[in-house]
This record gives structure tokens, sequence and C-alpha cells, in this order.
DNA sequence: CACCCAAACTTTTTT
DNA sequence: AGTTTGGGTG
């Protein structure tokens, strides 16, 4: 029954391995090693599918992916593989609803809000995004006294890369400090009171930031009665994208499912590039190792993706490590363009090269969406965004600023959590602020009041401040109070919440009219949920990938180009790419020149965008590149030299052109050459 | 105490 | 270029 045409060899031995059958129903411990484009996705459908219909329960197992955007196209093509497999059979077909699959963030909260009263939690608590966290870093940095300091105390940011990486790396400040912040190092002691202070201030206001989601996760799979009846729960468990996971994620995983029984990682440690959020490639290496007998492991090496020629460049570029890669990828394809490395002049080159061979692919035949230009750092594309506006070329960006980032949208978001969570002290704050006539110390005043008084909004109404503010809390604080208690509709909360928002709106923002429409998309996706606190967990932990992304995106079936960044980029493929600013100081980034590990990671990244390429592999080399950062007087370009990665045995594998074509000294027409007219004069001449 | 303006400083990738 | 800090004013 099992569809054996359309797998390998590999995938299939993946597939079938512990399965149930009549008389056996263990499935050790199993790792698969599966290389860029070597159909992982396919293999852990099919997967899934077969123990399906091998019999297992699909409320018994459990799917781990990156992103929800993975792990929702994962249960759509088991579905789809189970759906075809029994209707060959003429047996009937009802969908199979895998109801634990996500992310390990999501994961995590769901198991902790289940298990909330087992040990010690509310169960209600809201989970803090990226912002608010550092908003709240920020606060007690200043209650701290930190912010006047004779010597700059690390910024906000700054203070929560640390905090994060000593969290989900297990490291001792110090150990991070060293390492990753070296100027930092001289703050320790502060920096360690005021971690203290932020993880008080979370359990205070009942909050979880996305770090505390997998660190508490993990305290939980710690528990011997919890982490038996979690085992209990589900009977086969699948990991994706195994080497981006880090110590934590690690940890609860063997503290749920200490033998292994039914657990199934995929991964390519060659794809390992989330080292910044502590990832760890330890993890998918010494897998096997972590159980007696070792785990089974299987490798993926056929690529289905690439012609041959692209895969060479990959394959050289990861020979020349000094990791010794797993896996070499080969394919039946040989024949394709060689990759080619384009020498252009700048950025601007860069732009005008890529929009014409983007336009010249799609005249002959290939769709916008099958074409992706790729980089390192969102901001890479703003030259290129330009030119493709000013074309009319459609195009959506993946990665760099959300939706969600958006101050306005933020506002209306921070109003409705609060009106969820009362308090939720960031969220407070920030809502307040917002009114006419409140500054920090109102807002400060108004929240505690409101402490005071049991977090009862109702209370408000009696809060002693000056008269122009007191109206604008008393009305605003009437409806937190009946949304807060359900007393109007979920549907209509949020737009009840931005007829209050619209006049600030318009009062602070020349724009409004543009901003105000993004509310509405906003109360548009929120009809998608079923509750609010489902809304605001899942909003924070799955934000729209891309503003093209929202609302079930009314222009699906229009084309466009697909910028995004390498990492957003993961798991994608496309026929044509472009690669930008491949120079050394950006590939690798001068960030990561420092450390001999940091470099290999920055060698995999490069790994990652060369193998998105099925059939055309554009690597930009700019002469010079644009760069936001020095003193914004001077040239912003920087001259890049040939990237560290480009080694000569790299280049055996890459055609090298010149755009525009080098051509001796053509006419160079009347520009730059000497003046045949005084426009100065022309001009002062209107003036007499 | 809120608000406005000028000066200083910054440095990627994401759940 | 965009954010954060500091100082001055009402």
């Amino acid at each position: 029954m099992l569809d054996t045409v359309a797998l390998n060899k590999s995938q299939l031995e993946s597939v079938s391995f512990g399965a149930p059958t009549a008389n056996e129903k263990t499935h050790p411990p199993l790792l698969i090693i599966a290389g860029a484009g070597t159909g992982k996705t396919n293999t852990l459908a099919h997967k899934t599918a077969h123990l399906i219909m091998s019999g297992a329960s699909p409320e018994k197992i459990l799917l781990m992916t990156f992103a929800r955007r993975a792990s929702a196209e994962l249960a759509s093509r088991a579905n789809r593989i189970v759906e075809q497999t029994l209707r060959k059979e003429n047996k009937s077909y009802k969908p199979v609803k895998i109801e634990w699959m996500g992310t390990f963030h999501s994961i995590a909260a769901r198991l902790l809000r289940e298990y909330a009263g087992a040990i010690g939690l509310e169960s209600d608590f809201s989970v803090m995004d990226k912002s608010d966290s550092a908003d709240m870093m920020d606060v007690l940095r200043h209650e701290l006294g930190y912010s006047k300091t004779h010597r700059r105390f690390p910024k906000k940011k700054t203070c929560l890369d640390i905090y994060s990486r000593c969290v989900n790396g297990q490291s001792a400040l110090q150990d991070v400090l060293d390492k990753h912040f070296p100027y930092c190092s001289d703050w320790a002691d502060e920096l360690t009171a005021l971690f203290k202070r932020y993880t008080e201030e979370k359990l205070e206001q009942v909050c979880l930031d996305y770090d505390d989601l997998l660190l508490y996760c993990f305290h939980m799979s710690q528990v011997k009665e919890i982490a038996n009846e979690i085992r209990e729960r589900f009977d086969y468990i699948m990991v994706d994208e195994y080497q981006d996971t880090n110590v934590l994620q690690a940890g609860i995983l063997f503290g749920f499912f200490p033998d292994g029984q039914g657990l199934t990682v995929v991964g390519d440690d060659a794809q390992s590039i989330y080292g910044f959020r502590s990832a760890n490639v330890d993890n998918i290496l010494g897998f096997p190792d972590q159980f007696t007998p070792k785990a089974k492991v299987i490798s993926l090496e056929q690529n289905y993706r690439s012609h041959q020629k692209i895969l060479d460049l990959a394959n050289t570029l990861l020979s020349e490590s000094s990791e010794g890669y797993k896996v070499a990828l080969y394919s039946d394809k040989k024949s394709g363009p060689l990759p080619k490395l384009v020498n252009i002049e700048d950025d601007r080159k860069q732009a005008e090269y890529i929009v014409e061979s983007v336009l010249a692919s799609r005249e002959a035949g290939v769709d916008l969406k099958q074409q992706a230009v790729l980089f390192r750092s969102s901001y890479h594309s703003d030259r290129l965004e330009l030119e493709l506006t000013r074309r009319n070329i459609p195009y959506v960006k993946h990665g760099g600023l959300k939706f969600l980032e958006a101050a306005h949208v933020k506002d209306v978001l921070c109003m409705l959590r609060w009106a969820d969570n009362p308090k939720h002290k960031i969220s407070a704050y920030r809502v307040l602020k917002l009114l006419p006539g409140i500054g920090p110390k109102t807002a400060e005043k108004i929240f505690d009041y409101l402490t005071l008084h049991h977090f009862d909004f109702a209370a408000l109404d009696s809060v002693s401040i000056g008269g122009e503010a007191k109206a604008a809390v008393i009305s605003l604080a009437k409806l937190l109070h009946e949304i807060h208690h359900n007393r109007i509709d979920w549907n209509s909360q949020l737009t009840k919440l931005a007829e209050i928002y619209k006049p600030l709106l318009e009062e602070s923002y020349d724009d409004h009219f543009v901003r105000y429409g993004d509310i509405e998309q906003l109360t548009e996706i929120s009809q998608q949920y079923k509750s609010r606190e489902r809304f605001l967990t899942e909003l924070t932990l799955d934000p729209p990938q891309s503003s093209g992304d929202l609302a079930g995106s009314p222009h699906i079936d229009d084309d466009f180009l697909i910028l995004s960044t390498i990492h957003s980029a993961k798991g994608q493929e496309y026929k044509n790419v472009f690669l930008l600013n491949v120079a050394d100081g950006n590939f690798p980034n001068e960030y990561a020149c420092g450390d001999k590990r940091a470099i290999e990671e920055e060698r995999r990244l490069l790994n990652v965008a060369l193998t998105r390429a099925k059939n055309e592999l554009h690597l930009m080399q700019p002469l010079k590149y644009w760069v936001p950062e020095q003193q914004s007087w001077g040239d912003k370009h920087v001259y890049g030299g040939k990237s560290r990665f480009l080694t000569d045995q790299v280049m055996k594998c890459i055609e090298v052109i010149h755009y525009p074509r080098l051509t001796p000294n053509t006419e160079e027409s009347l520009r730059s050459t000497k003046a045949i007219a005084d426009i100065k004069k022309m001009v002062l001449g209107q003036w007499g």
C-alpha cells in the first residue's frame, strides 16, 4: 500500500522504518540526514501518511517544525498522500487532522497552558514579543539607574540579545559576554542584576517571553510525573530542521522522550544557520550517541531540485570547510547553465542587471514567482526595491520588518492585550501614553491606581488625574472593561478599539489614511481566530511573514518576484536565484570574521542560498556596495574585497561575467565631458 | 510633567 | 536613516 514509485531507496527506508505492524510496535530513534533538495518534506509527509495508514492515531502524532508555514504544508501533503492512496484502494477517505503540530515555541506554549496548574503557573499568561521584551528591559534599565552611567550601558536590544543567549544556550553570562559581546564585558554585574529584575518583573506581570516558553517547558520536562504523562500522549514524534535546535529544545525532547521511542529527527548539518539564536549543530551530530543502542541514521543524498553544476559548486564550497559535512549531493540532471559570478560596479547596476535578467526570463516563460532575489540582510534589497517599484514590477519581500512591528498596528494590539491581561504593564504604558497629556509619570500613576484596585478597569472611573486626560482615560477604561469581560462579542472587539484609536492616529500621523487601512486589515485577520487568547498568542508566535502573507492574500494568483533574506528562504526553491552582494564583509559578514565557528556558519548560509536554485544562479559581486553605517555625511559606499569563499577551486565551478559587458570605450557621448552650456546662467537669467 | 527639538549613536539573520 | 538621550520651554 506504500507508494514506492514516488520514493527512492533511502527515502523509502526512512518512511517504512518503525511503522507499526500487527506484531511489532516499536520505533527506535531515527536520524535522517537530508541534504538540501533531497525531498525531505516529501519523505516526512509520506512517513506521516504511512504511519497513519498503518494504524497510528493522528492525535498521538507530534510534528515539530521550524516555521508554521512548514508545518501546515507538511500536514496538508501528508493528508493528500493518505487520500490518494486510499482512493487508489477504493477505500473511503476522511481528512486526517493532526492536532499537534507547530513550532517548538507554539507547542511549548500549548503544553504550558495545559499543565500550568501542575507547575504553579497561571494558565492565562501572555506571550511577549521581542519588542515588548525590549521595552520591559528598557524600563528596568532606567529604574536601576543604568542609563545615567558615565560609560554607556548596552542598549535595550543588546541587553535582550545577551539575555537570550544565556537562556537559550544555558550558558554563564560571563562566557556569553566574552565570546559574543566583548565590548560589554565590563557590565557583567549590572547585567546580572538587570536580568534578575527582568525575570521577576515577567513573573509579576504574568508574561512569558519567547525564551521563557522554551525555558519553562524545559523545566517542566524534567518533572518525572509530567514527562511520563506527555510521553504517553505521543506515539510518534517528528522534528524537522533539527540542526537549528538549541540546548533547551534538545533538552525538552530528551526530557519528554528519554529513550527516543517513536522519535524521528530530520536535518542537515550543512544548513545550520541559526547559531545567533544559540542553535547548536552538536545536537544533530551527537543525536545517534544519545541512545543505547545508538539511533539509526539514514542519509538522503540525491537532490531533485538543482542540476549537477549548482551542486558541484555547493559541494566544493562545503568541502573546503574544516567541519566535514555528512553528505555530498548529486543529481540526475547533469546539464544546466553554469552558475555565474556577475561583476558590477555598484548596487545600482546590480539592481539594473537583476531587473533585466528577471524580465528576460519572464519573457522566456519563467514566472516571476519562480525567481528569487536572496540577500544576507534585509536592507540589501533597498535599492532593488526602488528600481522594482519604479518599473512597476510586483514583488513580495520575506524577512525584514514585519507588519506587526509597525507602530500603529502595535498600538492597537497593545490595547487588545491590555484588555486581555490587565496586569500587562508594557501594553498599559504604551496605550496610556498615546492619550494626549499623558506621559510616563501619569501612566505610572494610573497603572499603580489600577494595581491597587485589583486590576479592575471599572475602578479607573475615580482615578485622580488632570482634567483633559481624565475623560479619555475613563472612556478607554470603560471599553477595556467590557472587552475584558467579553460583554462585547469577540468579533467586534477590535473594531471598537479601532474607533477609539482613529482620532489619535489622525492626530499623530500624516499618512493616517494608509495606516488605518492596516488596522482594518488587522481586524480582518482577527476574524479567522476563535478567541482573543488564541489570536494574541498565535499572532506573536507566528507573525505573518510578509505583507503579502496577510488575510489569505487576495492577490494570490498575481505574479510577483520573490525578495527574501536567506534565513527566510530556508526550505524554499526557485527556478532562478540572484544572490546580492557576494563580497567579503558580507559573505562572510564582517561581524562574523573574528570567530572561526561564525565564519563556518556564514559558509553554510552561502550554501543554503546556492542550493535554493533549480536552474540559473547569479552571484552578484559589486565593486562597491552601500552600507547604512558610518557617519551620515561621508560616502556610504564600501569597497568589498572578493569573498574569501570564492577560492580557486570554487571559481572553477563558476563562469565570470561583467555587466554592463566590458566594451572598450564606446562613445561616452556628452556625459562627463567638458561643458558646452552654462545652466546656472540660464536659471539666473529669469531674474534679470 | 509633557512635549519639542537637537545632538549622539548605531551595525544581521528570527521564534 | 532611525532611534535614543538630553535640554529647554510652557
